[in-house]
DNA sequence: ATTTAATCGAGACGGTACGTCCCGTCTTGTA
DNA sequence: TACAAGACGGGACGTACCGTCTCGATTAAAT
């Protein structure tokens, strides 16, 4: 995951069961003490592991916690109800599932806003938490369009950009609500959203536009 | 701002060009720093201060960068476009710009992060940031009644809801695009996204839904 | 005691009652808080004082403890038992007990190790405290040569030195014994040591001497 | 010395070089700044340490100079001079000569006042410093048994008792001469004192006792 | 079986920042 | 003027972690 293995073959060989246990000894840090309490030496502690250790595996506390939370995401699954709607329904909420836990919500806005400033770390962050993720766009995008509910994408440069503004958006949207409003992104939280969203994207424009006749609307603002 | 007033009378009164000052140069640390490396001892110098004095009016690094944040927003002001979605549109980017400078990249997200562990800290940023962006939102519908872009609304509490929801999807996406995705909400993305969010928001249900007739569907996902 | 009385007549005139308090609040400090923990705004708090009065009169810690001090020495009184050797017991006695109190004993090695370093605090040292008690000295001399127990000196600088060294001598053993060997100055150990100095100051030189005949020698070293 | 060995075998083991580069380094801001500008942070620099390392070895200030202190004293040595007194004059002029030292004056007195609030304080003094030197005494008076100045001890609690008088009063005068009288302990001096201390100790009391025929007495007071 | 080389635990190390305490000065309003 | 109150610039404190290093002791594969 993290680090080359060990590549050379002579030497003794790295204990492989001390990376399982780091993690997991990270996540249950973050839970007690939050991200800006943890420290390495007390991970390396609860791991039963030296300090050495930790960082011959790991280059410091951001890529570390990267790591653990990125385990969590991989719990995600894309459930099949039958329709669109539902399908986005419940991989939101195992979404805001997740984002609920503390071991998650604590360590994950720390190492984004660390990767503001540290590209390498960005990177990592996208490629071991975000991208692993957008699989359940394309494969829900995939399922509608097999049952028929989407059609076609015809050009791939706008369908791109189509699931990145998916993904920014319920993203975005759930831990705004979730860790910046501070209020559960609980079931009926969820079906509004979801709804706007939805509609967003499938409404015919032109007609019940926003810019459009006013007289006609129905919805909701 | 972050103090108590003086409030009894006697005593040498605080210097207010302090705090000024201390705001000031946090911000421009936070540009040449970043969070993690800016350090209060440094604050207090560039601000030409004590270190102690800076305790004496913030209780830490987190609530310091909250109000030195906090003034970045107050700059936002919704534009007079003349219809909505131009309104959104001016706004959304305004949010944008500020998200794309230093000194709130770094520190926002970081605050946010703690705010997951400080139920106070948690609350300071809702008063002190979300809090006083919430005007946008309610004049910017406000205006749009006016016009008879949108209808006034019958039922507070679902008008509140979607207040927060509106909110939740502009901060979040715009957040999470920018910092995450690490892409930026530039004019185009701003356009793509605010015509899905107001579609959403006025499209009316039942017809062209997104659990509706999938053969008449323009959207694009 | 230490500050210039305030000469010029105008202004309002300085608080008398505040000197007494001072003086008194920092004996109290010296008990409860040892030498090295007492702070000069404990004391103006203690006092009922503000430290800028405390400011006023003192130049700092110690010469303000010098003067909390110098007022205990002040009891000291040479009693009239009859005998020179009683006499001489009983001030040492006195002094041993003054050095056992607190408020003595931790601020009294404390000035005299800054006044190693510092010549003015070293003379006011000696002024308050040493030659105010050498009054001692010279008053029971006087009354032992009143008494026929002691010869009338022939020569002034001889005398003088003879005084010092007393001094030194007392002083320096009791001050040993309370604070370095740590045991108490009791009456056994008092008239031991009178013993011996009274003793080395009359004996006969040449006879019994130490560079004299050993086998008649008596004495127990 | 002052740390635990480390026992223990495993970890890097502690830097024995950096013992000695403290101590001296101790020393020389004694010499520089005195006890009271001396600060833990200086003393590490000028030895090259880091500050952790200074205090992983000491508990604070008060330790560190009595560890460096103690070292200067190490260096008295019992002259053989044929004869007790000059024996003593010798010890006595070399004891004189290191508390004119500045690294000596500056810090002994200020240790000793804290000791007298901090009892494993003064045990550490009398360990490090005092018993360590008792062995002069105790070889002195062996020596001068051995030449037959002196009896042999008949009562051994007698006997600590005026080992301990005879360092009380040695040790005593010499520091209140040379700390609070600020005169110097010079060759003179240290005869009338030593002249007196023999005579005391040796002559019979009886004759010309201090209580005794005054008219005999010719001694100087 | 021995060598070889990397790993492991432990913990000392140089270093940085922390948040606190106290210093001695200053700036108020009141007496 | 003096005084109470308290803010101020400054300096040192002692602590906590950082990330590196030096040990002696394992531990396997390569000899």
């Amino acid at each position: 995951m993290q680090n080359r293995t060990p590549a050379g073959r002579t030497g003794r060989p790295r204990n492989a069961a001390a990376d399982t246990a780091i993690l997991a000894a990270t996540r249950e840090a973050l839970v007690e003490l939050g991200w800006s309490r943890l420290t390495l030496g007390d991970v390396a502690t609860r791991a039963g592991v030296a300090k050495t250790t930790l960082y011959r595996r790991w280059a410091g506390k951001h890529e570390l916690v990267v790591d653990a939370v990125a385990e969590l995401f991989d719990e995600l699954e894309l459930p099949d109800s039958g329709s669109l709607a539902a399908d986005i329904e419940g991989v939101v909420l195992q979404f805001a599932a997740i984002l609920a836990r503390p071991e998650a919500r604590s360590g994950l806005m720390a190492v984004v806003a660390e990767a503001t400033r540290d590209d390498a770390l960005r990177e990592r962050i996208r490629a071991s938490i975000v991208d692993r993720q957008l699989r359940l766009v394309l494969e829900g995008r995939a399922r509608a369009q097999r049952r028929g509910e989407l059609p076609p994408e015809p050009d791939p440069a706008e369908s791109a950009r189509t699931v990145d503004l998916i993904f920014d958006m319920v993203a975005g949207a759930v831990v705004h609500r979730t860790l910046v409003s501070g209020k559960p992104a609980d079931q009926e939280w969820v079906h509004g959203f979801t709804r706007v969203l939805l509609l967003g994207l499938t409404a015919r424009p032109g007609e019940p536009d926003g810019a459009g006749g006013p007289d006609k609307a129905a919805g909701r603002v």
